[in-house]
DNA sequence: AGCACGCCGACT
DNA sequence: GTCGGCGTGCTC
């Protein structure tokens, strides 16, 4: 008897085993969807593996498989591998990866071709602006450097653009496809609009914005594609879209924080996965940034990534006030989590008619002390999950200056209108909001070079921590990069945090705060007994009007050792462990 | 993911 | 007394 392992896109520890027929055995393959009872439904789902079984005791009447969906595009060996991959890496189930990696219940069929028609521009007039020497020098470098798997960074805050569309327009003549990759909805609409205006109906942009059956359709277009094209998406195009007929991914803004997927899972990042892929298909992976990460700093030192920058030392870095909160707090000249020198600067700013932008990790709490102490202010707070709709109307807001105020994470300057900013502050500069936000020096850096490479009049910064006499604080009033990068490499290197060790974080969830600390308590003694050591924690995460309290214990491995073995002791040890009902365990690789 | 089972609140 | 809320558990 013949028996495939079945894996749907649901979280399930693994595969179901079904029976199949001689005739299906000869018909199906890795890949190939099925139709299998599951409970008292039929679901969608491939074939992972099919064996003659030997071993069928446990599973006395396995059910037949209801029908072979060979209208239906298979998905290809190598997608499944990129899939295992994912699933063994982030440490979650292989049906949640094929459920972030298909649209549920929209499968892409083989269909007669009504192709999309893109062939009827001739590539070669499309104008674009001219390159500066600068430009073109890094535009030629690019172009030599770019070989199948080798991962190149870009570095330059404002001559990257028209760089970008030197190459695409070069990998469209040559017959190449690309995926170009951006942080956020809003970028990448921009970014589209621009790519549609020049190459046409070449131009695809795919996101999660769109309605299931419209992202399926466009799925399915782009698979009978024959032509090349350019695809610009978010993180999630990466596990939607075959990356087979792709010539090279660039991923733009890698340092960006919401690369990283934190929920559902798989928690992956897009950066690090686009490099895995760029392995699996032998795909050059083009990287770009205004300040690199300092994950790519390490990977550029250690001769794994290669780094072609832009000279743009020209620029005058702007004037930084670096604001001592535990001596304020002392003097009390704190309002909640304010200064009195910011907020003195705010209000003069506002009789100025000037605007201004404040970052900070706890926006909504923030924006309510704010809205107290300046009543009149206009404030608006940007989060990550606005809808690109609500996002585009509150930058109009802020450039029509209906918004005095505008409070986010680091992600707010997206399509931001810089000329009327007088103020910018940047608040909890410091490792002191959780004892583990080891990236807040990092966060910090980087938007200050954003600013001050983005502005036209540099703006007064403001820099709140609790840790002024940190020597990192020199590098703002130095514009020090260099000596940045390896003081923060150092200190990183020192207390055991990436990219010298993988963080694995474990998120113990619960109603009562109590019982997820002495679960996380518990859990971490358990795994110090199995030998795993290195574990940090439990520490309460930060969860504004979350229902479930969480505790979090961080486990750091070191680099240099293979962590399968382990992860695989972590997860059999994790998913076993028996945590009070109503609560949950989540585990987090590479945790941001 | 669904769907069933199961144990507590406001209704004929 | 019951209808129904959604928390919890299972699916080859």
């Amino acid at each position: 008897m013949m028996v495939a392992e079945i894996l749907f896109p649901m979280a399930l520890p693994g595969t179901l085993s079904y029976r199949i027929s001689e005739k299906e055995g000869a018909t199906l393959s890795v890949g190939t969807f099925v139709r299998a009872p599951v409970g008292n439904r039929t679901y969608l789902g491939i074939v992972h593996a099919i064996h003659a079984s030997c071993d069928t005791s446990h599973l006395p009447n396995l059910k037949f498989i209801t029908s072979v969906e060979s209208h239906l595009i298979p998905v290809s060996p190598k997608r499944i591998e990129l899939w295992n991959w994912i699933s063994e890496y982030y440490m979650c189930c292989l049906g949640e990866v094929m459920k972030a990696a298909t649209i549920t219940g929209l499968p892409i069929r083989h269909t007669p071709a009504s192709e999309k028609q893109v062939a009827d521009c001739d590539l070669s007039h499309i104008a674009l602006s001219t390159l500066s020497p600068q430009q073109s020098e890094a535009f030629q470098q690019i172009q030599e450097c770019l070989v199948p798997s080798r991962v190149v960074l870009l570095q330059s805050v404002r001559k990257k653009t028209e760089i970008y569309h030197h190459l695409l327009k070069q990998a469209l003549i040559s017959g190449k496809s690309v995926l170009f990759l951006l942080p956020e909805i809003g970028v990448s609409e921009q970014f589209y609009q621009q790519l549609k205006s020049l190459f046409g109906a070449r131009a695809y942009l795919f996101h999660s914005g769109l309605t299931s059956v419209q992202r399926r359709n466009m799925l399915q277009e782009m698979a009978q594609q024959t032509e090349p094209i350019i695809v610009t998406g978010l993180r999630s195009s990466l596990l939607l879209i075959d990356l087979e007929k792709f010539d090279l991914i660039i991923v733009d803004e890698e340092q960006d924080v919401s690369y990283k997927q934190t929920d559902p899972a798989p928690r992956f990042h897009a950066r690090d996965l686009a490099v895995v892929a760029g392995h699996l298909y032998r795909i050059p992976i083009l990287l770009g940034t205004s300040c690199a990460s300092l994950e790519s700093e390490y990977n550029i030192r250690t001769g794994k990534y290669l780094r072609i920058k832009i000279d743009e030392s020209d620029i005058v870095t702007p004037h930084t006030e670096v604001i001592d909160t535990s001596r304020l707090y002392k003097k009390k000249q704190m309002e909640g989590m304010i200064s009195h020198p910011l907020l003195q600067a705010l209000t003069q700013n506002l009789t100025q008619q000037k605007q201004a932008l404040l970052f900070c990790r706890r926006c909504a709490l923030l924006q309510e002390q704010l809205q107290s102490l300046i009543p009149f202010a206009r404030i608006a707070r940007l989060d990550e999950d606005h809808t690109p709709a609500a996002l585009r109307s509150l930058l109009q807001k802020f450039a029509q200056k209906e918004i005095d105020l505008l409070i986010g994470t680091q992600t707010i300057h997206k399509g931001l209108s810089f000329n009327n900013i007088g103020v910018v502050g940047i608040l909890e500069a410091d490792k002191q909001l959780s004892r583990h936000d080891f990236r807040a020096h990092e966060r910090a850096y980087q938007i200050f070079i954003m600013l001050s490479h983005r502005m036209e009049s540099p703006p007064l910064i403001f820099l709140q921590t609790a840790q002024a006499d940190h020597a990192f604080f020199s590098h703002f009033t130095h514009g020090d990069n260099e000596n940045f990068i390896l003081e923060q490499l150092q200190e990183r290197k020192e207390f055991g945090y990436p990219p010298f060790t993988r963080i694995i974080a474990l998120r113990f969830k619960h109603r009562a705060p109590q019982i997820s600390l002495e679960a996380a308590q518990q859990c971490a003694n358990e795994l110090t007994k199995t030998g795993i050591t290195h574990i940090s924690g439990p520490f309460s995460a930060y969860t504004p009007n979350a229902k479930l309290h969480t505790q979090l214990l961080w486990i750091h491995l070191p680099r240099h050792l293979d962590g399968n073995a382990l992860k695989k002791r972590l997860y059999e040890k994790i998913t076993t462990y028996s945590f009070p009902k109503g609560g949950v365990i989540q585990i987090d690789v590479d945790p941001y």
